[in-house]
DNA sequence: AATAAATAATAGTATTACTATCATTTATAA
DNA sequence: TTATAAATGATAGTAATACTATTATTTATT
């Protein structure tokens, strides 16, 4: 049997709740493909309801924009690395080996039994990476925050963040350094894969080398 | 007598070279101020058509879309920025110091005596901190890269990647801490501004926070 | 004074991001 | 079972947007 993960929403991230029903479960599998595929500012309610078999009406009814279900995804898949740090590195004692995971993790190494079936996580790992930023770049930020569109980004950040700590009390900004690393685990993954001469990576195991710098930069940081 | 830089541009961004004629130039000019204060989304070549005295028909004789126009405005950020790296830091044989001052540049500490007055230095740096990424967050990012799109960035981090190696030879990794580098001076500063929480920074002499943070972060990885 | 280039004025088109309406199906409750 | 409500489907419509095209007018160059 499957366990599948239930990630707590922001409820007025959507009009309906769309772990709900089939049309809902329907409208984020096949956002979650249509955005991949397209990018987001080609990505259209009416090629989804199409994809789907719905009409447009159908997908305004769960949610009022485009935007509110991209940070809907967004927020998705924070909650669920979140959920897999607490998950796998529960039985880790040691803080540096606790925090050698998360980065893994955050690198894309993890083990994708959880997940609901009508989430493909590696394309929401792709649409992290491509669109991520995208969510919180905008003039109503400050709205969205409000309504709490961030918290399982924040929450995210700040899990990350403890782990640092207890690796060194002494360091001075562990939670800039989670945000610093989460983004960056993304940025030089889309820069090795599509900016590939900004890097000194070579083209071969991208990821490992990703790891490998992401361990430099923090544990030199912390200084462990 | 000022002293203004010219910043060199890939011809294929746009249709009519924008510094050669008063209308380019308010184009320049009046785009900043609009991203600026509307957001990228809701930038409108109507709008920008509007706020110079001129018609739509108009705009698009110097730039093909708004997306070019963006790239265009900031790739010319990222020139001046190499620039001013190049310049400011001309005098310093000490690396360390150099880097140093790279940081400082970075986060917007800058003399702006050196700028065309039809740019305005904060407001552009403000575009660059909430608009940079979705320069090149796009699914032409391919296509845009082969049309030299991205040559000042890659300039710039190149420079940076530079001065880095001078600090360590044996640091392994300098182009990516340089892209790295660049990137979280902007969205720290992002983060500090619009998501306070998410970061340990006071709300007091933020700039000179993200500055501590960045160079701790740097002068760890690369052991100096 | 002749010619070319740049700009202004206006109009038009396909697409998009929604909103509204009403009929039909599906689930729930008496 | 029937009554009622809720969710969905089908269709239409609208204002705004991102362009393109055309022609007239102004400005610069020869």
């Amino acid at each position: 049997m499957k366990l599948a993960v239930q990630i707590k929403m922001t409820k007025s991230l959507y009009l309906r709740d769309p772990e709900q029903s089939e049309l809902g479960r329907n409208i984020i599998k096949h956002s979650i493909q249509l955005i991949q595929k397209t990018g987001f500012e080609s990505f259209k309610f009416k090629k989804l309801a199409e994809s789907i078999g719905t009409t447009e009406a159908g997908i305004y009814r769960y949610f009022e924009n485009k935007h509110k279900l991209l940070v809907y995804i967004i927020s998705w898949y924070w909650g669920w690395l979140d959920f897999q740090i607490g998950y796998q590195t529960n039985n880790v004692k040691d803080p540096i080996s606790k925090l050698k995971l998360v980065i893994k993790i955050l690198t894309n190494n993890v083990n994708k039994d959880l997940i609901p079936s009508h989430v493909d996580e590696s394309l929401l790992h792709q649409i992290l990476i491509a669109e991520g930023s995208k969510s919180y770049l905008t003039k109503h930020v400050g709205e969205d925050n409000n309504q709490q569109y961030f918290k399982p980004y924040k929450d995210l950040c700040n899990s990350v963040g403890e782990i640092i700590k207890e690796c060194n009390t002494q360091y001075q900004f562990p939670h800039a350094l989670a945000s610093t690393l989460i983004e960056v685990a993304h940025l030089q993954n889309f820069f090795i894969h599509n900016l590939p001469t900004i890097t000194n990576f070579d083209q071969t195991k991208k990821e490992d080398q990703i790891i490998e710098f992401l361990n430099n930069l923090v544990f030199s940081s912390i200084k462990c």
